[in-house]
DNA sequence: ACCAGCCTCGCTATTTTGGGGGAGGGTAGA
DNA sequence: TCTACCCTCCCCCAAAATAGCGAGGCTGGT
C-alpha cells in the first residue's frame, strides 16, 4: 500500500504542465477504481485552471452556465477548513438540487469528497474525488483512503505552486515594523486619528507610514494597500 | 507504524480543551524522540493560542519581546503554502540571527519544520516540529515522517476548528453578488467613482452596496470591510 | 401569495484622506 | 565608516468617503 501511494505521488511530481496533472488524475481514478478525480485551482491573480476526469460536456456546461457561482461544493469549501463530504453541504436551494441532478446526469458521481486548501496570496485549490455508490460503501472508501488522498492532494498543490512560480512571482516588498503596525490598525478599522493615538505618534507621522506602505506595495489608496498587505500575508487581522 | 499514527491521531482527537492539545504535543514529542512539537493557531478574530513543548521561559520571552512580528518562521510561513524547513527561511538580518541564537539557548532545536495551514476566515495555523541534530539526520527524519506529520497537523486543525466553533463563531455573513463585486473592485484599489463605472451603476448605488457590506461584516469603514471580506475568503484580489 | 432581500436611483453636510512641500536624529547593513 | 532607510514632526488645500434622510421594481423561498 505504501508503495502504491509513493507511485501515485510520483505520477503527480513528474507532471511538468497541466496536461501532466490531467494524466495524473486519470491514473488516480484507475487506481482507486472510482468515477472521478478532479483538481481545481485558483491562482493569486484569480485565474482558474483545472485537471480532472469529468467529461468535456460537463465542463463546458459548467462554464457556460457559470455554475462556479452557485455550486454548493465550491461555496461550501470556500467556507471550510477540513475535507468535506458532499452530503454535508447545503443542497437546500432549488437551484442547488437541480444542479446536482444535472451533474449526476452528466456522469458526476452521486457521492463526493472535496479537500480545500488555501495559499498565502488568495490561492485556493480543491481536490475532489467522486463516485457512484451508496452511503455505506462510500463511507468505507473514505475511511480507508482519506489520508492517502490528503497526501496526494498536497502533491497536486505543490505542483500547482511550481507552475505559478514558473510564471511571474511578486517579490513581496518588506514593510518596516511601524508600517506594518499602521497597516494592521487600519485593517482593524481604525481611522488615522485612532491609529495614531494607539501608536502614540502624531497623525502626521502615521500618514508618512501609510504613504510609505502604499508606495512600497504599489497601492492606489489605503484600502488597496491594506488589501495587498493582507493578501501577501504581511499582516494578519 | 500505521497503528502508531492511529494512536497519535486519537490522542489529538480526544483532547477537549487546549490543555488536551498540550498533552498531545507532549505525547508526539516522546513518540518521535525529538525536542519539540508546537501547534500555534490564530483564529478568525485574531486571537492566538498555542500548545506545545517549548519551555515557559521561552514562551514568556517570545511574548515579551513581541517576536511574533519578526520571527522568520512566522513571516516565512505566512508567505508559503507547503511545509517549510527552517533552513529555507530568510535568516539574513542581524535581528533574525540573534533571535535564532536566543531560541537555541532557550532549548528550541536548531532544526525545524513548520507546516502552515489556512482557514477560510483568516485562520492561520502552524504545526512545528523541532530538534537538535545535524542536517543529514534531520533530512532523514523529515523524509521518513513528513506525511504522518501532515496528517497529525491536520488533526490538530480539526480540533482547533472545533474549539472555535464551540466558542462564539462568526456565522460568516453572506454578501450579495453585487456587494462582493463592489468589495472586490475596492480591494483592487478603485475609488467609488471608478468601481461604479466598472459596474455600470451610479455611484450612489455603489455606496449602498458598500454600506450593506460594511454592516453585514460589522466593519467600521470601507478599509475594514475589505480587510474582513479578504480574511474571510469572501473575495479574492 | 407574500415577505425578505436584492438592485437601482436621489440629496446635503460633515469628516476623513490624499498630494505637495520639508527637516532632523537614530540605527542597522555593506 | 557611511549610506540608506527608519522614525518622528510640521503646514495647506483639494478630493474622497461617510452619515443621515428616502423610494420603487424585481426575484426567490416559504
Amino acid at each position: 500500500m505504501e508503495e502504491k501511494l509513493e507511485a501515485l505521488c510520483e505520477s503527480v511530481q513528474n507532471a511538468d504542465d497541466v496536461g501532466g496533472l490531467q494524466h495524473a488524475t486519470e491514473g488516480l481514478r484507475d487506481h482507486y477504481g472510482i468515477a472521478h478525480i478532479v483538481y481545481h485551482w485558483v491562482n493569486s491573480v484569480g485565474e482558474r485552471f483545472g485537471a480532472g476526469t469529468y467529461s468535456q460536456d460537463w465542463v463546458d456546461r459548467y462554464v457556460e452556465k457559470d455554475y462556479l457561482r452557485m455550486d454548493p461544493v465550491i461555496l461550501g469549501c470556500l467556507q471550510r477548513f477540513n475535507p468535506v463530504d458532499w452530503k454535508e453541504l447545503d443542497w437546500s436551494s432549488r437551484a442547488a438540487r437541480a444542479f446536482f441532478r444535472e451533474a449526476v446526469d452528466f456522469g458526476v458521481g452521486n457521492q463526493g469528497l472535496s479537500i480545500p486548501i488555501r495559499g498565502p496570496s488568495g490561492q485556493f485549490a480543491l481536490f475532489t474525488v467522486s463516485d457512484n455508490s451508496d452511503d455505506f460503501t462510500w463511507a468505507t472508501f473514505i475511511d480507508r483512503n482519506m489520508r492517502d488522498l490528503m497526501i496526494v492532494a498536497h502533491e497536486f498543490n505543490k505542483k500547482a505552486l511550481e507552475f505559478e512560480q514558473g510564471g511571474d512571482s511578486a517579490p513581496a516588498p518588506a514593510l518596516s515594523p511601524r508600517e506594518l503596525t499602521a497597516m494592521t490598525y487600519l485593517a482593524k478599522g481604525m481611522n488615522r486619528a485612532q491609529a495614531a493615538k494607539e501608536m502614540e505618534i502624531s497623525e502626521h507621522t502615521l500618514r508618512v507610514y501609510i504613504e510609505a506602505a502604499r508606495h512600497k506595495l504599489g497601492a492606489l489608496n489605503t484600502t488597496h494597500a491594506v488589501a495587498r498587505a493582507l493578501s501577501r500575508g504581511l499582516i494578519v487581522v
